[in-house]
DNA sequence: TGTACATCAGTGAACGCGCGTTCACTGATGTAC
DNA sequence: TGTACATCAGTGAACGCGCGTTCACTGATGTAC
């Protein structure tokens, strides 16, 4: 019994620290990121604001965490999507990975917000340390549809590029990943991810809306056209099945 | 006298107006658009916090100013780079008006947050009413981008796309400007710009600069490839020009 | 030119708000003998 | 099994902060006759 009363003390934790994260993230989907505070939270769940300590040492370590957590359902989202596709089929996976990038930032604005726009005001990352773990896997998971497409983008992508150009964290993560890999094929990797933020970015801070009716024909005319850029193999096909308006 | 004595109280009013404004804009780069604190500023400016209100009627109007002032600073920046080249050299152009955005948006990082990031916190746009003035015309400008490479593009550009696609609005404004322009080099104009937003926005929130040592160099591909997949005339010569590494 | 009045920038105290965080504490839950 | 102790989640009051905004006011500046 007593392994088992200790590991319901242990679950009821783990379900308290649960509930504040998704009070904290019903508020940031409500009010953005700036409606995230530990009171809000703590009346929310009906326990007094001193309560939140006993589970977050800090504000700053409760939005770390969030930061953390959102990060993950992002990427996890992204990569199911494109490993629903085929390996072989490149093209599919590049335009897969960027529609559900764009799919999740606009069902989860705030979420995105979170990550890529300002932090909450006045929250200061952990400070040194590595590159908390989802931003590595994001910058893998590209990694990977650039390596792809590499056989085939080689020819029309400039290659003057050394590894000296990234920072050494990231080229050891992804040498590790991708030992035949080129320098030049991880900075297509980051043309890649500014190339899909740049319309997604504009859309969910509400600046695409006012202008476009369909944003999203316009994005996906975008990406058709990235792929046809890369020169992939069956470029033309995916081109005509994904080409519709704009 | 009277009316030079009027207009000295008019000047000394602008003087203080100004004064506001560019207390604001320090803070704002010191602390970032949270920073922005009528209080704050009363202090900065040796006057009781209320002396503001005889100025501004509320935080939000100041906001409101300060979004119009910075937005309209970079419209400036950008065109007067346009500018710089002749008409005729339209990947020039195209090329000029990229880099003046990179470049001042990591001048004014702030601003750039200002302008295309979240809205300072609680901060609430004016409602209804048209567009603010230096969205149009940013806008405008890029059309015009658009309008200059469309001879060329178009025959590289998917065309299936209406007028019923964009907001009445920035249809009128656009066709009042450009009457021959068909609505695909509109949707062009609108990819430019998320083309060129993708990298400036990850770099000035510093999600680039931990990966990429050189991110200019980044762009500088990112563009050069751009300007490549619209075809243009010396798009060859200007690709050599500014290609430099990756 | 001089006087009576109007304008208006600026003051300073106050209201009420929500916040993060600390601290001494209570009371229930679990543990060791 | 029962008792003495330790753990630990949670309380509630308090501290000190800065904020936007209002209000009755003062005193200098400008205006009209």
């Amino acid at each position: 019994m007593g392994k088992q009363t200790l590991g319901r003390r242990a679950r009821l934790r783990a379900q308290t620290t649960a509930d504040i994260k998704a009070t904290a993230l019903r508020h940031m989907a409500e009010g953005g990121p700036d409606a995230i505070s530990l009171r809000a939270i703590a009346r929310d769940l009906e326990m007094s604001g001193s309560a939140v300590y006993s589970y977050f040492d800090t504000r700053d370590a409760l939005i770390t965490e969030l930061i953390n957590d959102v990060y993950t359902a992002l990427v996890d989202h992204v990569e199911a999507a494109r490993d629903a596709l085929p390996a072989d089929d490149v093209a599919g996976r590049i335009l897969a990975w960027a529609t559900a990038l764009r799919e999740w930032s606009l069902a989860n604005p705030q979420g995105f917000r979170l990550i890529y726009g300002d932090p909450v005001p006045g929250y200061q990352p952990p400070a040194g340390g590595p590159a908390p773990e989802p931003s590595k896997q994001a910058c893998l998971g590209l990694t990977a549809l650039a390596a792809a497409a590499w056989p085939y983008a080689k020819a029309v992508q400039d290659d003057n590029c050394t590894w000296e150009a990234f920072a050494p964290e990231l080229v050891g993560t992804v040498r590790e990943a991708f030992p035949d890999l080129p320098p030049a094929a991880l900075a297509l990797a980051l043309r890649l991810w500014g190339r899909m933020h740049g319309l997604v970015a504009l859309e969910v801070y509400g600046h695409l809306g006012p202008q476009a009716r369909q944003p999203g024909d316009l994005y996906r005319a975008e990406m058709s056209d990235l792929i046809r850029s890369l020169a992939l193999p069956d470029g033309d096909r995916d081109d005509r099945r994904h080409r519709s308006q704009v």
